[in-house]
DNA sequence: TTTAGTGCAAACGGTTTGCACCGCT
DNA sequence: AGCGGTGCAAACCGTTTGCACTAAA
């Protein structure tokens, strides 16, 4: 009866080399509601305290690391705090993020790889070796709650 | 005898609109050290306390906030913590960061510029108002002690 | 059965705050 | 003189850790 989910959080998890277990299970069911959505960690714990109330907060925590370091998730620290979304194939540290409602959106194109070149081949000796790209504004639906110039 | 100074702290201070205090001129000062240096609150604390060790940590942060509000310095959120550096006049948040040092330097352009007049006239909706960019990488005294592909 | 995950509580680092005192202007 | 800056200590917030217990493989 029961066909095989595209994105079923356990079966995610034991591809990944991860015990599923059902704290993790419902944080990935979690990131997985708004896949480009920044959860800071009580965000998660709320949401999961909600079908389970018993898991901790400790937990939440070990399992974003691991979530992390096994490439299901991704950290971004904004603001000065840990935020946490799901891992896209193609991950690159460029984001829309929303001043209003936190929602984030890759960026359609990266403009500083040329940039690079240009600074390995420049006289100022910097070498680097990867970027961020954060471009802050207001995305579509919160435009609306917004005056602001070309609303269009 | 003594000219007038450039860039002298308790001058600084008080055009900007600020009471010349023991404290904020040494702060200042340690700023005006190295310009373009990332320093942490703890970093300010110690290198002032050489100099006056009754000053405390909590106004090393007070008068961190006061620097920020009224445009002496910038504060950046890096790995979770804060971090504090000179404004420059033209100031944006276009930076190069050393991942060793943490020594950083203005990007010599902004390549987002074009992509933000790129988003607004697109279909996508986000409105930008704000970006960062952040290239890490090494820097010219750094590269010295990492082996890199091409390190001329 | 073994190893990894978990809950709890306590510790932690960075930051902020309330209060009484002190010092710039 | 008056307001703002300061020292101290305690609170605060997000995060990490040690321990004993539990559950996934």
């Amino acid at each position: 009866m029961m066909k095989t989910k595209q994105a079923d959080p356990g079966n995610t998890l034991k591809m990944k080399g991860l015990k599923s277990t059902p704290a993790r299970r419902l944080m990935l069911t979690v990131f997985l509601k708004e896949k480009n959505r920044l959860y800071k960690p009580l965000e998660i714990f709320d949401q999961i305290r909600k079908t389970e109330p018993g898991v901790s907060f400790s937990t939440v925590y070990r399992n974003l690391e691991s979530l992390v370091s096994h490439g299901i998730i991704e950290k971004i620290t904004l603001e000065g705090a840990a935020r946490y979304k799901l891992l896209a194939e193609n991950t690159h540290r460029h984001h829309m993020i929303c001043l209003l409602c936190h929602k984030t959106e890759p960026l359609p194109y990266c403009p500083v790889k040329q940039m690079e070149e240009m600074l390995k081949n420049s006289q100022c000796g910097f070498w680097p070796v990867e970027h961020r790209v954060e471009v802050y504004g207001y995305c579509k639906e919160c435009r609306k709650f917004k005056a602001l110039e070309n609303p269009g």
